[in-house]
DNA sequence: AGCACGCCGACT
DNA sequence: GTCGGCGTGCTC
């Protein structure tokens, strides 16, 4: 007897071990290791993963598994040791391991209802139960849940008048088109149409054709034709024609041409640059390559060259960009060089859409794959390269479990291929820059623009120096007279706004009272259009107050900026300029963010104003003054990435400008100017700004000095939150050894949210021989009380978010 | 997670 | 004596 050890898809500690089911005889050739089943699980149905096949198991009654959900597995060798790998590490379920690795359409939906088990059965029924199989025999538990004939219900499952069935719903929806082609021989088709009473034109026209070719989607047909449904369906009736499905991918891209693009020469930089990289792909030789290369140096061309080799050697690639960068723009390079090899991933498509990008992967129609974070789980079997763009951008880590950072999955994954991984980025996260110093990761170095300008002019401007000689505006001089002259040289500009931590609170002037959320420790965000207060957490919110709720002064004023502000005054000062604004408001609609930019790309508006999302990846020849509105905003977040953040924020922002013929120039105000992270981005310093924040990290023990840790504990109750924290944080501090730095417990920075108090304990650590066993200790523990109570506690074992 | 089982107080 | 509440422990 053959026996599956499956991965059940109930995430929690006491299922998160693989439970053995029997294999029915009629499926031990036909099911692999790495397939979905469907098996039972108490009295549930349950989707799972074969990760195991077997002939012996310890339990000595065996249920067996009841459907097989794929033809091929899903989850290769490779994928599921990944799998593993990913649970041990960020110490997650292997079920929500295996689940990040597929398509969200691949993961099961439950539902739930309760059937009559026979029509004979119906008068026994509960009166009370009975309304409701009056006239059908199965209700669906959605309906019934709510109602209150629970219990009377549950008697008649007793008594075996009514059963529960289990539902498992395969989202994986398949697109089909319908095609139509005769149905009879050819050597009648000509006869048959002959035949057709003198009034079927239509019918006529429709089968003639068909006459041309083997079959046709029933779209085009009746396009073509002019002929209706109707003559289609008489057809079919005749006997003349049938109809049928065939299984179709959407095409995100269908309409979409693509203009073919050439390799470009490179200069000597570049091929040096590239050099290195295609020798390792030649050599089948795991190599962490960091090519550090300022804005505009031409890094996407050294990619696609080394793409090139990798295709020609028969094997694959993944191209990692930020979600946020995943622009048209960056699209049609890849589209157009390599064509229909390409698969793109992103949060912009269906889930119907990634599903059918996925499976080209998976079926090896396509060659390489560009997308964010969770295309590097793309099921590619010979990989000859990843390639990480903006390696530096913290969207690659993910804040939900599995928090897993995209960077350590491609080492992983081009260690056991035996294949380079290629950062890229002109302001590298001072963990690779650090790697590459050390010769961990090899350094690659493009420092020359590829137009002739050179980077550009930075001005930074004191807003202090403004406030006092009588400015209140949020424009400096300068900045003004720059916009200003763009506008009469028709040249285009970008001004950027960023808007974390910068957001329009509402504060009393008499007292000082922030307006802050009834369930989170956070202020309140006002929304000028709506006239309300919102809360950016939790979505709470109120009507706008007009008088201050702690001493009832009137003197309440909205302080931030947001870009709608900014728009308004924009438009005050400059009103003749054409402005198209860029914000998740304006962008929230499908394909609004494409729209935008060719908008903007096409010469539409003389200035571009958005934020964050504005900094990377754009490049408009037109576009010659970049304005940094406020820069300091981020700085003062609580997170030990705020300074290097900012420099990378400015860098990017900065090269935004004069990428082409035109010269570039750019502004940054700033109330802190003396600041390192603002002066050295001005000086387009990376060098400098690493040296500085290297020092300050070792002095502070931060990464890369330090591994973190970050546990955070959440219960609606303060008391239990800290307490629960300080037991956690003692117990640290006995089982890890005296290097460690265990900082905490303290309120997170977000005290409370959700109507939860948050603490935290920060641990800090070079070496620990048991570190992820003591930490999985730590949730044991409390698992009792996290499954039933309120306490939660998470653990992030290389945070990114602080809060 | 979601379900059954079992123990307890409150009601017919 | 039964109904329905919630705490406990299991699911191959």
């Amino acid at each position: 007897m053959k026996i599956a050890a499956v991965i059940v898809d109930v995430p929690s500690r006491q299922t998160d071990r693989p439970f053995d089911y029997k294999i029915p005889e009629k499926w031990e050739d036909v099911l692999q290791i790495g397939m979905r089943v469907v098996v039972p699980f108490g009295t549930r149905r349950l989707q799972g993963f074969v990760v195991d096949i077997k002939t012996y198991s310890d339990v000595k009654s065996l249920k067996a598994i009841e459907a097989i959900l794929d033809v091929a597995p899903v989850l290769n060798e490779e994928l599921l040791r990944l799998g593993q790998y990913l649970t041990e590490t960020t110490l997650c379920f292997a079920i929500s391991a295996y689940q990040a690795m597929l398509p969200a359409a691949m993961k099961a939906k439950y539902e739930k209802e309760i059937r009559l088990v026979d029509e004979k059965y119906r008068d026994r029924l509960h009166p009370n139960v009975q309304p409701f199989f009056s006239n059908r025999s199965a209700v669906s538990w959605k309906e019934l849940e709510n109602t209150n004939v629970l219990s009377r219900l549950q008697k008649d499952v007793q008594n075996g008048y009514l059963e529960v069935i289990y539902h498992l719903k395969d989202k994986a929806a398949k697109k089909t088109i319908k095609y139509v082609a005769f149905s009879v021989p050819e050597e009648q088709r000509k006869k048959a149409i002959e035949s057709l009473p003198a009034n079927a034109v239509k019918q006529k026209q429709l089968l003639e054709l068909l006459l041309f070719n083997e079959h046709l989607p029933l779209k085009e047909v009746l396009e073509r034709s002019g002929a209706s449904h109707a003559s289609v369906k008489t057809l079919i009736q005749k006997g003349i024609i049938c109809e049928y499905e065939v299984e179709a991918y959407r095409d995100p891209y269908g309409q979409h041409h693509f203009a073919a693009t050439q390799p470009l020469m490179l200069t000597e930089e570049q091929q040096q640059a590239l050099e290195p990289i295609v020798n390792s792909i030649k050599e089948n030789e795991h190599q962490v390559f960091l090519l550090y290369g300022v804005t505009g140096s031409g890094k996407t061309e050294v990619y696609m060259q080394a793409i090139e080799a990798v295709l020609k050697q028969g094997k694959e690639a993944i191209v990692l960009v930020p979600e946020i960068s995943l622009t048209p723009q960056m699209v049609e390079r890849f589209k157009g060089r390599f064509g229909s090899q390409v698969a793109v991933l992103h949060s912009g498509l269906s889930i119907g859409e990634k599903y059918d990008e996925w499976r080209k992967i998976h079926r090896k129609e396509v060659k390489l794959v560009v997308g964010a974070r969770s295309a590097i789980f793309a099921p590619f079997e010979n990989l000859g390269m990843i390639i990480i763009d903006e390696e530096h951008e913290s969207s690659y880590k993910q804040e939900e479990t599995p928090r897993y950072h995209a960077r350590d999955v491609a080492i992983y994954r081009a260690r056991f291929h035996q294949c380079p991984v290629v950062l890229g980025s002109a302001t590298p996260s001072l963990e690779s820059f650090a790697r590459a110093k050390k010769g961990v990761y090899q350094l690659l170095t493009l420092t020359k623009r590829m137009s002739e300008n050179g980077l550009p002019a930075v001005s930074i401007i004191d807003m202090r120096e403004e406030l006092r000689s009588g400015n209140r505006s949020m424009f400096s001089r300068t900045l003004f007279e720059k916009l200003r002259e763009r506008l009469d040289k028709g040249e285009q500009s970008v001004l950027f706004l960023n808007r974390r931590g910068y957001s329009t609170f509402v504060m009393c002037r008499d007292c000082g009272h922030v307006i802050r959320c009834a369930h989170c420790d956070i202020s309140l965000t006002y929304h000028r259009v709506q006239q309300r207060l919102k809360c950016h957490y939790c979505g709470h919110e109120e009507p706008l107050a007009y008088s201050c709720p702690s001493c009832g002064s009137e003197h309440i004023r909205f302080f931030g900026t947001g870009t709608q502000k900014v728009e308004e005054e924009l438009t005050k000062l400059l009103p003749q300029a054409r402005v198209i604004r860029m914000d998740v408001d304006t962008t929230s609609r499908k394909g609004a963010h494409e729209r935008i930019l060719s908008e903007f790309g096409a010469g539409k508006a003389d200035i571009l104003l958005g934020t964050q999302m504005i900094a990377k990846g754009l490049d408009f020849p037109k576009v010659t003054l970049v304005g940094v509105l406020s820069a300091d905003t981020m700085l003062h977040l609580p997170d030990f990435r705020a300074c290097e953040k900012t420099f990378q924020l400015l860098t990017q922002v900065s090269g935004r400008a004069g990428r082409h013929e035109l010269p570039g120039e750019v502004v940054i105000q700033t109330y802190t100017p003396e600041h390192y992270s603002i002066e050295l981005a001005a000086r387009h310093d990376y060098e400098a700004f690493y040296q500085k924040e290297m020092a300050l990290r070792r002095f502070h023990g931060y990464p890369p000095f330090y591994y973190l840790t970050l546990i955070t504990v959440s219960h609606p109750e303060l008391i239990k939150a800290v307490s629960v924290t300080e037991k956690i944080a003692g117990y640290l501090r006995a089982q890890l050894s005296k290097e460690a730095i265990i900082l905490g417990p303290v309120a997170s920075p977000i005290a409370r949210l959700h109507d939860r108090y948050r603490y935290q304990c920060m641990i800090k650590y070079k070496r620990e021989a048991n570190f992820t066993k003591i930490l999985k200790n730590v949730v044991d523990r409390y698992q009792q009380e996290m499954s039933q109570g309120e306490l939660l506690i998470t653990i992030d074992t290389n945070p990114y978010m602080m809060m």
